[in-house]
RNA sequence: UGGGGCGUAGCCAAGUGGUAAGGCAUCGGCCUUUGGAGCCGACAUUCGAAGGUUCGAAUCCCUCCGCCCCAGCCA
């Protein structure tokens, strides 16, 4: 049984077969997984549901998750993919240890592993093309034809795929096929290609190589040479199992059990590393760690914690049906965290100044301030109060609806851990109708936000002094799609035109000088994130993680 | 029409012959110096559909329906 540490972790139908593994001692009590990204792109969330699955049971049972690449493309594989990889795994809370593999460091072995085959007849050099091939393949419901290049002899393929080897033939005028079954229902069996001639430099072996073992040659003798014990794939790889099993039988060597599951699909975004490729290329967004995006990267610019990732990968669960998950779980889940851990501050995001009429002209007081009531011992701060303060627009209206319970002409409201103010007049702009400023009046006897008189205010706002206060560039990120589903169709027809929008705030003084990707709770407004790239000493930037939810909101929706 | 999978609430997801967990969302209410957080309550007479077996079926059998994946020298 796996050991829980603190909490009991949600089950799912590959823990139990690993539950039922130990029990029959079918791998001598060993657990080891691995990660298998290609580098070819930035990882996503769909990735990061599959690097929690995998290093999370390796975790829980005392086994060993291994990272490995499986980099048989080099055509579209890169250096920085590789990196942006290895960061995003590590952040997210999980270390490989020693065990960083390559599928390029088993190229030699692969090698033997496919003149293995030829020797044994089961893999011819064929010198159909491309066309050709796909043509005597047949379709789904036809069978296909044999290669009339399927009965060479070994000795003869064995020439011909060592020359392959050697660079004697142009890309794609030679492959080596598995000799398998050219009538079988599965097309994966259809004599599939298990090496390629492609005259392309690797990222890794540089010019070592003209040929290179396809993936599911590549990929199932990895497993193999690394002993992993239980090969988690998604669904789509269920039919290329009766190949790997044929490949891993016919070499007679260690047969991993592979299991498959459902990949995660969000609403409201794209999963497919393509589609993301072409968003980053076409400039739609500002890069893959753009905060809009589902990248790992773009997560963590975002402001959303390794926790709360992990936290979301374990309560979807794991198992066979295709879904897609509610992008608003994403957002409890993050908030959940941030709730939490993270320190409040006030921020107003549009701000209308305020005037307190009876409040004298250079009086700077101080009201203490809670860090997070959450979490007392995050202790308390000192914010200066005076005459002009900004409040947020939102928070103020001359002709209020029954619910409203903000400042209003005539009416009282708290300012959060300062005073109670009243509204005594405004001035309106004539020509835009927009409201310039409002004039209030304090009650001095309300300092820290209560009275002694015992009366109650309903609404509490927040505000910043004017005199005090920084301006910061806010960054409200909204879904980039606006569309549940935008993998369907043309995405592009369904991007979000206001996916950002950049607003000029006020923000208390403590956030001048804000560190990098520091997060904050700007109170009754949202979660924010010191832009890892952009915030600077002096001028901070934030990015808006997630708002807090909004009752008000709804009932304004609701009408 | 070949092969491989999958159908439990708006969205995830437990349950594997003993009478439908949990979470998100939603809707009420309480509380509140964040309309935040928290708390309480509601939310599947029914498990894709129809038959059958059984004292008893989401679970077993049968038939049907729907959805997803596969015809790269991509992974």
């Amino acid at each position: 049984m796996p050991e829980n540490n603190e909490i009991t972790l949600p089950s799912n139908f590959i823990k139990k077969i690993i539950d039922d593994d130990l029990l029959t001692n079918k791998w001598g009590g060993r657990v080891n997984t691995r990660f298998p990204p290609e580098p070819n792109g930035y990882l996503h969330i769909g990735h990061a549901k599959s690097i929690c699955l995998n290093f999370g049971l390796a975790n829980e049972f005392k086994g060993l998750c291994n990272l490995r690449f499986d980099d048989t493309n080099p055509s579209k594989e890169e250096t920085e993919y590789v990196e942006s990889i290895m960061e995003d795994v590590h952040w997210l809370g999980f270390d490989w240890q020693d065990r960083c593999y390559y599928a390029s460091d088993y190229f030699d072995k692969l090698y033997d592993y496919a003149v293995q085959l030829i020797k044994d007849g089961k893999a011819y050099v064929c010198d159909l093309s491309a066309d050709e091939m796909r043509e005597t393949r047949g379709t789904l419901t036809e069978p296909g034809q044999n290669s009339p290049f399927r009965n060479r002899t070994v000795e003869e393929n064995l020439d011909l795929f060592e020359r392959m080897k050697k660079g004697e033939f142009e890309d794609g005028a030679k492959t080596l096929r598995a000799k398998i079954d050219m009538t079988s229902g599965n097309l994966n069996m259809r004599d599939p290609v298990i090496y390629r001639i492609l005259k392309v430099d690797h990222h890794r072996t540089g010019d070592k190589w003209c040929i290179y073992p396809m993936y599911d040659f590549t990929h199932c003798l990895s497993d193999s040479i690394e002993h992993i014990t239980h090969s988690i794939c998604t669904l789509e790889f269920e039919d290329h199992r009766p190949l790997y099993d044929w490949f891993l039988d016919e070499l007679g060597v260690y047969h991993p059990q592979q299991i498959e599951f459902a990949r995660l699909n969000l609403s409201y975004t794209l999963m497919s590393k393509r589609k993301l490729l072409a968003l980053v290329e076409e400039k739609i967004v500002s890069g893959w760690d753009d905060p809009r995006m589902p990248t790992i990267c773009g997560l963590r610019r975002r402001g959303y914690t390794p926790e709360s990732i992990r936290d979301f990968a374990e309560r979807i669960g794991v198992a066979k049906k295709d879904s897609t998950v509610d992008f608003a779980f994403l957002e409890h889940c993050i908030r959940e965290d941030l709730n939490k851990h993270v320190h409040r501050v006030m921020g107003v995001l549009n701000p209308l100044k305020v005037v307190i009429d009876n409040y004298p002209d250079d009086l700077i007081e101080e009201v203490e301030a809670i860090n997070n009531p959450e979490d007392l011992s995050m202790g308390t701060r000192i914010l200066p109060f005076s005459k002009v303060i900004y409040i947020e627009k939102d928070d103020f209206m001359i002709d209020p609806p029954k619910k409203y319970y903000r400042l209003a002409p005539g009416r009282e409201v708290r300012l959060r851990y300062a005073y109670y103010i009243k509204c005594v007049d405004f001035v309106k702009d004539d020509d835009t109708g927009e409201i310039k400023e409002v004039h209030c009046t304090y009650d001095p006897e309300t300092k820290g936000g209560s009275s002694p008189d015992g009366r109650k205010v309903q609404g509490t706002i927040h505000w910043v002094s004017a005199a005090h206060c920084v301006d910061a560039e806010i960054r409200l990120y909204d879904h980039l799609f606006n569309t549940e589903n935008p993998g369907e169709g043309d995405y592009k027809q369904y991007l979000n035109p206001n996916s950002l929008e950049v607003v000029d705030a006020k923000v208390e003084p403590m956030l001048e000088n804000a560190e990098p990707s520091s997060r904050w709770q700007f109170e009754r407004v949202g979660y924010f994130c010191a832009d890892s790239k952009d915030t600077q000493p002096g001028k901070p930037v934030f990015n808006r993680t997630v708002t807090l939810k909004d009752t008000w909101a709804k009932i304004v929706k609701k009408g």
